[in-house]
DNA sequence: GGTTGGCACTCGATACATTAGAGTGCCAAC
DNA sequence: GTTGGCACTCTAATGTATCGAGTGCCAACC
């Protein structure tokens, strides 16, 4: 798919100037971008050419031209300034975000907040989780005679803890079982390791102990599968109402976000490092009119999660791209830096 | 304020049939409802009074009534019918809710979406917190050599954490030191009661360990501080959306909603059991078109949070009343039992 | 062959007028 | 106190005319 130069140019000042409009973009303004080196019918034959070729559309025949996901998509890959952030933009978010270190899911959700405010879209995030997260200690904190706080901690840093309610009063020897059994069979294991028929087996071996354990051990496993997945944090929704081309579907995509599920599967199914995903590219009919920015992030070397924003295809991705890969990259940064990994 | 039983009548129709249709309601279908006991120039005489006395709105002149904040206030105190769930109903929500008991959020959060649902407002929650809650048990949890991860659980069941990084290796005598500072200042004392001052001078009379103490002090000190506060769980905020009331101040409701504290002081500030905020009753201008219904749930007989929801001024508090209520009856009597605290 | 000015044409947006209908307020009569 | 009747008001819906931005096409030009 070659273009000619001047069509290009053409497509880039189309792509740049509805951005920033928001307006259908005739043949005229062109000419003036142009700087008036040809005429208004020359820009005019052009754009019908790029609109033949798919580039461009028109809302109606006597509207200007407005890029289509395809302009988009060349516009991103091949023909879109490289921005950098200055580093007086770095360091204000640095700071920004160093107020929140130390806990990991409050530094997603404040990168979230920067990231929805700067952009005006809607922020995406997910906690980290990767293939060499494993589980790093378990405790059972007493609470009354039969209840118990089942606590979790993974190599990752995500805490989690259940209450536990047992049948019968939890003894010394059951905590002390618990730890035993805590230390033998999850300790060190990865999340997704720990499968409900192999609670069973422990359980089964437990002999007269099976029965007062296995609340324990249910809800263990319980923290395990919660683990295992990485959960989403999402920020700056309202953001999504003030784009006038989302207004009808506004309360659908938010519905659409709220489900986590399939949004997740979104934000692991990628693979590099940074994705832009426009309009049909990204696999849900409900975000056909929206474009995702995801970049990953990474703790210690190794893919953790992402971090990205969610708006119209109409945004303008050469100034938000950076932001959002520095941030992702702070965001590794840090969390890396809680764990210790870093050197 | 007395209005005659007749007035009254007229009164609870028009609120009704207004929250029903959404249409501004004349006095035709004002005599229908009444079988036509009346003609119609009677019941506009009463509204005319109704309207005259402040209870009832004309959008514009020629158009049908609308009930003042007034109207529904008077409604809502005086003329309401008082429903009660069916038993049936009773049980779904009681099963619907029961699967997540355990974690006190969770429960919250699945509380919220319920009632969002029910209700199809945006509903709020505020996790556990009373003048008894207390540090029930503190963690530290050895990540690396200079990080560790300080764990904080209250009476009420609240779970936090916070990476803390150190200037220099967190040695076992440090680790030890930690825990006899813990049990003699933190344990059994309400979140609040810490201060920065007092973190202070425990870290003064540390003599040559201060300095390497001090990361860890600060970083417990700010786990009471967080612990200290409620949190607002928010949820079905695109509910908002559905209401034409609502169309132009959604954004800015949303917007409202998203900075938790002024909206957390609301929640903190009612006293009653059950409290219905109509429009301008509410104290803040952003929900001046809004109502809000919130419900305080009890843990162990202590006021511990509430539970609610915001919509338009407009819904149908007759029905929905019985459902937050119930709900917050739910959720406290889940949370209680997970505290061992029921009996 | 690419470029240009000119021109007819399209179509949304805007403004304005008209109409229909729902609902009111008022009043004289019951 | 209640009623039917009636003039009045105001919105919403519909139709009509106009404006203007922008297009596509074409013959003429370099």
């Amino acid at each position: 798919m070659d273009i000619s130069e001047r069509k290009q140019k053409i497509l880039a000042m189309v792509v740049e100037q509805y951005i920033t409009t928001g307006e259908p973009v005739g043949s005229k303004s062109i000419t003036v971008l142009l700087g008036n080196a040809v005429s208004s019918a020359t820009v005019r034959a052009e754009m019908a050419e790029l609109s033949e070729m798919g580039f461009l559309e028109q809302p109606h025949t006597s509207a200007g031209r407005v890029p289509s996901q395809k302009g988009y998509r060349y516009y991103v890959d091949r023909l879109m300034g490289k921005y950098e952030l200055s580093s007086a933009e770095q360091h204000t978010l640095h700071n920004r975000l160093r107020t929140h270190a130390g806990e990991p899911e409050k530094v997603l959700e404040k990168a979230g907040g920067i990231l929805a405010e700067l952009t005006g879209c809607a922020a995406v995030s997910s906690t980290p989780l990767d293939e060499h997260t494993s589980i790093k200690r378990v405790e059972l904190v007493p609470m009354g005679a039969k209840t118990a706080l089942v606590v979790f901690l993974t190599s990752s840093g995500v805490l989690k803890s259940r209450v536990c309610r047992c049948d019968s009063e939890i003894t010394i020897e059951m905590v002390e079982l618990f730890y035993n059994i805590a230390a033998a069979e999850f300790i060190e294991k990865h999340p997704s390791d720990i499968h409900t028929a192999g609670v069973q087996t422990i359980a089964a071996s437990l002999g007269d102990k099976a029965l007062a354990m296995t609340p324990l051990l249910v809800t263990l496993s319980e923290l395990c599968a919660a683990a295992a997945q990485s959960e989403l944090l999402l920020e700056g929704q309202s953001n999504l109402l003030n784009h006038k081309e989302l207004e009808n579907s506004a309360a659908e995509l938010m519905e659409f976000l709220k489900q986590a599920e399939p949004l997740s599967r979104l934000l692991s199914s990628k693979r590099d490092d940074l994705s832009i995903l426009i309009g049909k590219e990204n696999f849900f009919k409900e975000l056909e009119n929206s474009s995702m920015i995801l970049a990953r992030y990474h703790i210690g070397g190794q893919n953790a999660g992402s971090l990205g924003i969610i708006g119209p295809t109409r945004i303008d991705y050469a100034r938000l791209i950076p932001s959002i890969r520095y941030l992702s990259y702070l965001v590794g940064n840090l969390l890396s830096e809680a764990l210790d990994e870093e050197s």
